[in-house]
DNA sequence: CCCGTCGATGTAATCGATTCCACGAACCCA
DNA sequence: TGGGTTCGTGGAATCGATTACATCGACGGG
């Protein structure tokens, strides 16, 4: 692969003149920057990055640790990274923690080791001392959907209070007293809020959550599956199961189905995170809807914004609720039907 | 951040031996072996991985560019790639190109100038002179899924005919005749030979598949949309639509429901990759299921064969149809429900 | 007892860029 | 016409690692 140098030699100036050439800086004579770029096109050159980021000490790069790549939430939010950091003039790498801390300090140490310039991260737990301790030294950061109390950084997250009560307005209209919920883990600050918000908004309602109705899932399909076995097995079911993601919601629908129950029917559903595929499923499924999107985008310029040396704001949008047929009633004034 | 200059201050050696002990290099004593492991411990360090890269000219990392990271099967895939390259020793960077030809350049670009060791490509179109480059300049690559012709790089994918055969057996079964395909760009490998092996298989059973049943769709829910209400429209509907990908037959879902249409009752359906989701819809959707955390290994194990200095193989492991409701035909002996 | 070998270590070149500094030429204004 | 700018350019240091080569001391064999 052709060097500066061999540009250099090409044109017959000094690395110094193509540098400056490639980098826009004014002083370069009209002929010194035609024979350069003349050069540059016969050898097919490409600055070296690798080259570059090591001496000026930036690699344009922001890192980007995600609970779960499989759970399209986040498949969504990385591609909404992806596209406002590249308008930005940023790549990104992104990490893929699978919910397993161990995994996400992997993710985070090989980052700091390859010097990106800011780090995402939306994390599995609690933190781990490495990215504690990054964070503390001055890197970049930005925490995205869930956070850690206590530690200097900035948030973009959904504040799902609202839709919760909505939600459970929604159920209580329908009828339903006895709901339980399928709790993410109480790691993360999305974890626990959504079992509090729920909680608030039942005791407004004069419901309760009782423990037998706390169901303890990993936001992977297979808890959901297994806590609603639970929750069937129970001497009395819940009328309700609220899964605190979309792939515990899922897993509860297979579960369910496992025991050729149907929903509505038999029990409801609802999900936090909504997803396209919750309007095929069988039945359409009811859920709470973060501005994904936005919370990609808004993320990725608070730490470009951090990164560029300007403040760097937190960021809470509102969810909302999606109504559609898993919580029974119809929405649409015609007989029960199979779409 | 501590460099290996300060390593080597603090533990009263030179930078040499500090490195030899990082490299496991076995001539170091015992002694001095410990006082930098102290070192290192004591201040922190961890070796900039930008500036060891430049000196070895290996980055110990993996380019993939895929075509849709919102593609279910392709998330998957990303996700067994990064996994097998991680117990090899490598990090990944994905680039989405989301079936754009201009973006899948700008990340192959952008992979070539950080010196990725090996790329891994799902190519969204014939090729850009920029890709077609890099593989004769002896960059190593891999294409995974689709392929371009003509490119001397092994091919890692999915063998499908067998399952269409299987599909089209299946159609017939049920009595249907005119079968329709939403096919993926012609500029595709995939695109191509789904239609290619549908039409054979059709031809072994006495049927043909006419032009106004073949709709082009461009691999993405809104183009199966579009390509399903053209069908709808015509005199004669077909009674089958294949989707030539699981997005696809996700618009072709959205455009069957927005006439107030049923599947399979009104129009079967069926499509070639399978996810999590499609036991879910309604009804269930039958479709080619890929054995694709496979594919993104072999793809990885293939690709570090060759970055390794080793042949580095093509592979075709066989596709398998699951038979679900969508095209009719009760598979359990009830009655029509809606589970 | 001397020389060759081997093990441990340091010095310095190197990877491919960026950028500070110095230098010469041209130009401007008094 | 001379001194001070300004502009274009090249030389060389630098980023943080790796590694070839030199050096030095200890040790063993003849």
């Amino acid at each position: 692969m052709a060097s500066i140098k061999d540009v250099a030699a090409e044109a017959g100036v000094s690395v110094a003149t193509v540098s400056r050439v490639l980098n826009e800086h004014p002083s370069v004579s009209a002929a010194a920057r035609a024979r350069v770029l003349a050069a540059v096109e016969a050898l097919g050159y490409r600055p070296n990055a690798v080259a570059r980021s090591l001496r000026t000490d930036q690699t344009h790069t922001l890192g980007l640790v995600i609970s779960d790549v499989l759970n399209p939430y986040f498949t969504e939010l990385a591609r909404s990274v992806e596209e406002e950091a590249r308008a930005l003039g940023y790549s990104v790498i992104i990490g893929n923690a699978d919910e397993r801390p161990d995994l996400q300090d992997h993710h985070v140490r090989n980052l700091l080791d390859r010097r990106i310039d800011g780090l995402l991260v939306s994390p599995t737990d609690g933190g781990s001392p490495l990215m504690l301790d990054a964070a503390r030294a001055g890197t970049p950061m930005v925490f995205v959907d869930r956070w850690i109390p206590g530690v200097d950084v900035p948030v973009v997250r959904a504040d799902g209070r609202a839709a919760v009560r909505d939600l459970v307005a929604h159920l209580c209209g329908l009828g339903h007293r006895r709901v339980a919920i399928i709790a993410g883990p109480a790691a993360t600050t999305t974890g626990r809020e959504r079992v509090e918000a729920f909680r608030e908004a039942l005791a407004a309602y004069g419901l309760e959550l009782p423990d037998a109705y706390i169901g303890q899932g990993d936001f992977q399909a297979e808890s959901g599956r297994r806590v609603t076995e639970g929750f069937l097995d129970l001497a009395e079911p819940p009328e309700v199961v609220f899964a605190a993601d979309n792939l515990m919601a899922l897993g509860a629908l297979d579960a369910v189905r496992a025991r050729g129950l149907r929903v509505p029917d038999d029990i409801a559903l609802a999900a936090f995170d909504d997803i396209p595929w919750f309007v095929h499923t069988d039945p359409p499924v009811t859920a709470i809807a973060q501005p994904t999107g936005e919370l990609g985008r808004a993320a990725v310029r608070a730490l470009v914004d951090r990164i560029e040396g300007r403040p760097g704001e937190s960021v809470t949008l509102p969810a909302r609720l999606v109504v559609r047929r898993s919580c029974g009633e119809n929405p649409t004034p015609v007989q029960r039907s199979t779409s």
